[in-house]
DNA sequence: CTGAAAGCGCTTACAG
DNA sequence: CTGAAAGCGCTTACAG
């Protein structure tokens, strides 16, 4: 983008806004001595003039922050490819920070994470599976950075905008392939039990069994606490050593069915002969398992991909229609299924 | 990092360097008429008070550049932990880009693309496997920006600092493990041809065939064209199809490796009782695969924090020991390997 | 809560 | 090739 237009300033606000630069100087440095209804109206001003100021207004890029907590594996490489993808095509560059999982900053932490981001030039910040806490959101949003979360694990809070992907058809969609290659008792293994999405798959898999005239027991439903594959592996067994074992599992993730898989394969239990198992999202892991797994693909690249564009859009003030957008989900059929071997 | 000291000022650098302030801005905005020597002067005054000038001064966190070119799955995701977890430990930002496989940039773009990323406050730049062309290392140079390449592809050239592995070490580990199982028949299945690392660990493993008195006929070795699962996939026949077929076979990448064992297992040979598998570099692949991969772990994360470390002291000027550093790599032994059946 | 005024850090057109 | 001087954009201590 070369021959930038004349970078706004200060007194261009200023007189737009019909205040000295003094003022508008304070709003900027989010000094407490200005009247709410003045700094509202020099906020307005500054986003509709664009004003990076001294920070971002020096980068040719604007920057968002994508932010990630715990592990990096193949499903954030996918959000990452997404993001990182899309931020080339507009013009934007991309930060990305990894914070351990048991990191909950403290208020003064959470403040100063936000005026850090904003002092480094950030535009926007994504997170990916968590919302952030409480305290976060409100520092973000006063620092006046725009928040974006991919693939919420909480129930996401009005205010928050968020990507996510039709969670219960794809969950349907899972019951539904396996109900059809005949299977009448199939078991859910879930992740966090509390997370949203996860419920949504559930409810998916619970409407569709129900509309084929199945039954749901009890002992065929589980969450194996996280969605990692050891937490597949090691909660497996919950299912697989039922007096009547189930014939198919669907797991809420990839990782949660290779762990299942692995677990049947330890009791000699071989898939998809003797157990169908269907994941959750189409990450690399399904696709390089062995068998390769039947799964519910989750478009990640294309949530990383309106994640950052929305994000750009919330940076210079632009209203968003929807507060929650979900891409469709898909299943894709590989080797992990077949009709059961009665 | 509260607290911050009082930040460098041009008038500061200035004085040192005994020339007016103008001088120093002209300098630092890269104007043609300086006198080289005053240049040379200044530009190292700058770094001894280590002005980043007001772009990346304004940052309380320099930010580092790290680019892929291609697709980011697993092994970048170790790499972008390792990058991410040692800046934020510390305190420096990521700016992450992923370039396509076949984006080979113009002269110009070359230097467009330099002048970008000092534009947005970078202070040095990791790429990751690729070592860009003569044309932005140039650039990066011209724009007094540091680069460290990460597992390098091609012989770095000696003006270049790189991380990397004990290829040929890992290489010869791998083959020293086939032997000690009784293994005689050995194959190799490379990569990129090319590549540095490729070459290296299949001189290891040549050396350990050699010392143990085993032959290596040419048909035994064969490079797959890159390190990807389909590679694996399609290369593997070329060892599995032949007359005397090996019992073993050392694949320069967990993903070439998770190919060669689904071209086995679709020629009904299983692994490890037909025909024993090693990989390269312990990705979340070799964890996650079936039979879980024996593999040589390359310390992605390690070599991570190891880039970014050095290119932040680089960034200030310091002076680096080693141009190439390389971390060791050790066997991991898992289920993909075993005496051979006779 | 607001802004006039002093002043800081930087850039640039221009004289030498 | 260098720097004195003008000037821009911003911040801040302070008067009201």
């Amino acid at each position: 983008m070369p021959g930038t237009a004349r970078r706004p300033t200060l007194a261009a606000v200023a007189s737009a806004a019909g205040v000295s630069v003094a003022t508008v100087s304070k709003v900027l440095n989010g000094r407490e001595d200005v009247a709410p209804g003045t700094r509202a109206r020099v906020q307005e001003l500054l986003r509709a003039h664009d004003y990076g100021g001294r920070v971002s207004g020096l980068h040719r890029h604007p920057t968002i922050e994508l932010t990630f907590r715990g592990r990096i594996g193949s499903y954030s490489a996918e959000i990452i490819q997404g993001v990182a993808g899309a931020a080339a095509d507009l013009g934007a560059a991309v930060a990305i920070s990894v914070k351990a999982r048991d990191d909950h900053s403290s208020h003064l932490t959470a403040t100063q994470w936000a005026r850090d981001l904003a002092a480094d030039g950030r535009r926007a910040v994504i997170a990916v599976t968590d919302e952030l806490g409480p305290r976060e959101i409100t520092a973000l949003a006063r620092m006046q950075l725009p928040l974006v979360v991919i693939d919420p694990m909480t129930m996401p809070s009005p205010k928050v905008v968020s990507v996510g992907s039709t969670n219960f058809r794809g969950g349907r969609a899972a019951a539904m392939h396996l109900v059809e290659l005949g299977h009448r008792r199939i078991g859910f293994l879930g992740g966090t039990a509390a997370a949203e999405c996860n419920q949504a798959r559930l409810q998916g898999f619970k409407a569709a069994l129900e509309a084929a005239g199945l039954p749901v027991p009890e002992e065929y439903v589980h969450a194996a606490g996280d969605f990692m594959y050891e937490n597949g592996f090691e909660g497996a067994p919950l299912l697989l050593d039922l007096p009547s074992r189930p014939t198919a599992i669907f797991a809420a993730s990839d990782e949660l069915a290779r762990g299942v898989i692995e677990a049947a394969r330890a009791r000699g239990i071989s898939v998809p002969r003797d157990l169908s198992v269907v994941g959750f999202d189409d990450t690399e892991i399904a696709r390089l398992a062995s068998p390769p797994l039947t799964t519910v693909r989750q478009p990640l690249q294309d949530m990383g991909a309106v994640a950052i564009r929305t994000a750009l859009r919330l940076a210079v003030g632009e209203r968003i229609d929807s507060d929650h957008v979900e891409l469709a989900t898909e299943l894709v059929v590989r080797d992990s299924t077949s009709a059961p071997s009665t």
